[in-house]
DNA sequence: ATTAATCTGTACTGTCTCGCACAGATATAG
DNA sequence: CTATATCTGTGCGAGACAGTACAGATTAAT
């Protein structure tokens, strides 16, 4: 079915029956709806479609494939995150950035997922420390994005400097992180954009 | 070992070999630092000092115990968050209840544990929903505390009403869920206490 | 056609898991 | 002392679990 226009010639023996990035994304909502240490790998290789030993071959033990999920997670949402906050003006970008992150924590089959990270990561972070440095670093990721676009509108003089651009970006952040805990515990989605306002408006307020 | 000043005349059969609270209060770090999941009735067993039956007599199935060590994480953190607001002015009170906050976060032996709530019991929200509601009723708590504390500061002129009281409440809150996050994802206790700085001066700015 | 390489599914291993049955221990009530 | 009630530990059982060996299937290279 798939059309041969990469350039990429086939490896030596019998291919792959299935596609690797869309098996993983399948399994990156097996993991985000019950977390790592719940989700079984026979939970995996229903949802994926594919046998044990398959996943074993394509993505190595458990904790590797939560680990790609992750990452699948993370590089998905640097974009969206990237994209939103190009917004003409602080204000409008930040609003951006948190309504796309709204809509995400309260998609779920069986009720609002929250973040990846946020909501599954975090409860492996003692026990593994490869996932907890794996959270440290996209929690980074996400302030030092946010505190670019919000230095670029210090120097535009949008708002005041009163605080430094990290300090609004981790308040920020965490006005985020809050969301997706809320969102995951079954708060009304009005509760949440009502917090997104305050949070625009208090790092956007004029001084 | 106990001395007999309780009128409580003792019931019927033999009498417990152990102190139930005590058992909880270790079971309750046994599944703050592994989560919900990953805790088995061995780890539970091993940690209580108590052999499997006696823990299922004393406290019902594995999810009864993880509910009834929220129920303990719970009283005794609204304890503490109650005697931190008392503070005279707003301003030291939402210093110390940071404080308090930040220095429970940051301890554990194998790694800092963030709080009960919210770097274990969110995971699970969506499996179980008793757990589910559990995490919405304590949130939702501890915005009123919140709320209620910085009523009283508006009321008494000490901050402006520019945000409703249940806002900032629930900025406030959104910190110290980040602050709960980050410290499990290991961040240094600087980074925790500056976002702690930030989120008084925002809330008590002067108009 | 033959060979070598890779993928797929069946079936297995040993370990862990929850929860409980049961027998012995320890207390009170009469 | 006897009967009754509750607690404790040993040990079981049925199932779930992660991970893999192996045989058969499918492809490219020769």
């Amino acid at each position: 079915m798939r059309i041969d226009t990469e350039i990429k010639k086939r490896p030596r023996g019998r291919p792959r029956g299935f596609d690797q990035q869309q098996a993983l994304e399948r399994m990156l909502v097996a993991f985000w709806d019950r977390g790592y240490a719940a989700t079984s790998l026979d939970h995996l290789s229903l949802a994926a479609g594919l046998k044990r030993p398959s996943l074993y071959a394509a993505f190595g033990d458990k904790k590797a494939m939560y680990r790609a999920a992750l990452n699948a997670f993370s590089e998905r949402t640097r974009k969206e995150v990237s994209a939103a906050l190009l917004g003409p003006n602080l204000r409008t970008a930040l609003r951006r950035f948190y309504r796309g992150a709204i809509d995400i924590y309260l998609s779920g089959e069986d009720g609002p997922r929250g973040c990846l990270y946020v909501c599954t990561a975090a409860v492996e972070a003692i026990a593994h420390q490869e996932i907890r440095s794996d959270l440290l670093e996209v929690l980074g990721l996400i302030d030092e994005a946010l505190a670019a676009r919000i230095a670029i509108a210090q120097a535009a003089g949008e708002i005041p400097r009163g605080h430094s651009a990290e300090d609004l970006a981790r308040l920020a952040a965490a006005v985020l992180h809050s969301i997706a805990i809320r969102a995951r515990a079954g708060a009304a989605r009005r509760q949440l954009e009502s917090m997104a306002r305050v949070a625009v408006a208090l790092i956007c307020a004029p001084a």
